[in-house]
DNA sequence: ATAAAACCAGACTAAAAAGGTAGGGTATTT
DNA sequence: AAATACCCTACCTTTTTAGTCTGGTTTTAT
């Protein structure tokens, strides 16, 4: 139960764009330089974003990502849920519920998810922000 | 981000020592039948949690497996902890530190990191036979 | 004693998921 | 119209997961 390389790459990603946020759209390129991942695997990531309207693209010669909302209206949940298969304990986490009769993890599991998506749902980009600027300076 | 079929599977063993739990251990071929799990792969999740000294195992015709520790001084986070290969956000989570200077995720995915685990170790074992006795009678 | 029950260990394999690449297509600006 | 930059699909490789198989060793009941 690791955490993906899409979503971290994703959430690094949906960070720099924060740092910027002044309307002027973001190259892949320099994205790709920030993050230190490749062009063609973080095109895919900030594809997933996009789907999610978590950024809008501009395409053209000047174009590129920003972020769709304020930083202060994203959260690290809304993130990670995109991108992450499943932000979840199991199959019946969800719902509270599955199809395994001999099964007595269903309402635990419904308890963690809720209170994992809490936690997440708590922290804005714009919190991320201030948080990792006390340590990087 | 899912947690494992022997993260399920170790949990709902957990779940049917703890209802037991009368001294008596319960032989292998009754957990697997109980869970629905093969008794092969049942015995591996089991190593796992006795090398982690949350069960005990006797040996010889009567043997089987028995909680280490009462319901209530076993949580949820130490059980999934010790099956889930890491229980974590990334490799950095733990520490709050990771290798790559371009990562802005460090202090984030500690906050994460605690927080869930608080979370996890807030549930027992006898919390989760209350809960789950509530919906399965 | 000894057979059976039950745990123990490690190698092996198939399936699934993650991680990443390649290449061509479409839209926009200069 | 050429360059830039996003868009999309398919493919491939590696790693992890999920399990099986085989052959032990220990203990108990008879």
């Amino acid at each position: 139960m690791k955490i993906s390389t899409k979503g971290r790459y994703g959430l690094n990603a949906m960070y720099y764009l924060a740092l910027k946020n002044d309307g002027e759209p973001m190259s892949l390129r320099e994205l790709a330089d920030k993050t230190s991942v490749t062009q063609p695997y973080l095109e895919k990531v900030l594809g997933i974003l996009r789907r999610h309207k978590l950024v809008n693209t501009t395409r053209g010669v000047m174009g590129g990502y920003t972020l769709a909302k304020s930083p202060c209206d994203i959260t690290i949940g809304q993130i990670l849920r995109s991108l992450e298969s499943d932000l979840v304990f199991s199959d019946c986490a969800k719902t509270g519920k599955c199809g395994n009769p001999k099964c007595r993890n269903k309402s635990i599991f419904k308890i963690i998810y809720d209170k994992l998506n809490t936690v997440l749902d708590e922290i804005t980009l714009q919190q991320m922000i201030e948080n990792e600027g006390e340590i990087n300076g």
